[in-house]
DNA sequence: CCTGAAATTGACTTTTACGTAAATGCCGTC
DNA sequence: GACGGCATTTACGTAAAAGTCAATTTCAGG
C-alpha cells in the first residue's frame, strides 16, 4: 500500500481532470493533506474517489454523494445520532432498491428490443 | 385502455410539471397529438413517459434517454441499420451492467455502515 | 542557481434540465 | 357574455458540475 498519490496519478487512474479533484475538495468530499501547496492523496482519499465516481455513475448529485460518504464514516458516539444515521442509511437503501428495479426493467426492455432486431434480421435471411 | 390523457392528468399521475412534459416534447422524446393547440396524450405517450422517468432515476441524461427510446422503437428495415442498432443496444446493456455492479457495491458498503452503527448501539447498551 | 514540467488559484464559461412569469387562447357555465 | 380554470407560447432565469484559460508558484534535476 503506497503512502501518497499525486493528483496527476489519480487523474490518470480514474480518467478525470485535476479540476474535478479540486472541485471535490472544495465541496468537502475529500481532504488530501498538503506538502506546501501540493496535494498529497492517501489511500483513503483514493478509496473515497472511487466511491464518489461510483455515486456519480449511479446518477447521484454531489450533495447526495456527500450524504452517502458521511454514512461510510466512523459511526457517531451519541445514541440519537446513531439512530438517525441508521434511518438515513435505510432511506438510501430504499432509493438504491428503486434504482435496481428500474435497472432490471430497462434491461428487460432492451432485451426485447434486441430480440425484435434479431428476428427482423432472420426474416431478412441474415444468419446471426 | 383510455384513448387520451390530458396534460394535467399525467402531471398528477407521475408527479411532474406541465413544463417538464412540454420540455420532453421540445426535446422530441414524446409526440402527443393535438386538438387545436391542446396536447392529447395517447397510452403510448404515457408509456414513453414512464420509460423516460425510469431513465432519469437511473441518472441518464436526456440525450442518453433519447438514444434508449430509439432502441425501443420499431426495428429499421435495413440490414446495416439493424446490425448497428444491435450493437448500440449491447453497449447500453454493458452500461447498465456497470451500473448494476456499482449498485451492488454501494449497497454492500451501506450494509457495512449500518452494521457498524448497530454494533455501536449495542456497545452503548441500547436494544435495537 | 536555473529551467521546464507540473501544480496551484481564481475567474469566467458552458451545458443540462427544467422553473417561473407574462400574455393570451379556449371552453363550459351561470 | 363575463368569468374561472386550464392550456399554450415566448422569454428569461438558475443551480449543478464541471471545462477552460490565464497568471503564478513549486520543485526536482542538471
Amino acid at each position: 500500500m503506497r503512502e501518497y498519490y499525486t493528483i496527476t496519478e489519480l487523474t490518470r487512474e480514474f480518467d478525470i481532470s485535476t479540476r474535478t479533484l479540486r472541485f471535490y475538495e472544495d465541496e468537502g468530499l475529500i481532504q488530501p493533506v498538503r506538502r506546501g501547496r501540493t496535494r498529497l492523496f492517501r489511500p483513503s482519499d483514493r478509496h473515497l474517489i472511487r466511491q464518489i465516481l461510483r455515486g456519480k455513475r449511479l446518477g447521484f448529485s454531489i450533495n447526495e454523494i456527500r450524504e452517502i460518504i458521511q454514512m461510510y464514516r466512523e459511526p457517531p458516539g451519541e445514541v440519537g445520532q446513531l439512530k438517525l444515521m441508521i434511518k438515513r442509511i435505510e432511506e438510501k437503501r430504499e432509493d438504491l432498491r428503486q434504482k435496481r428495479r428500474d435497472l432490471e426493467e430497462t434491461i428487460v426492455e432492451l432485451d426485447n428490443a434486441e430480440e425484435a432486431c434479431v428476428e427482423r434480421l432472420a426474416e431478412l435471411g441474415v444468419n446471426t
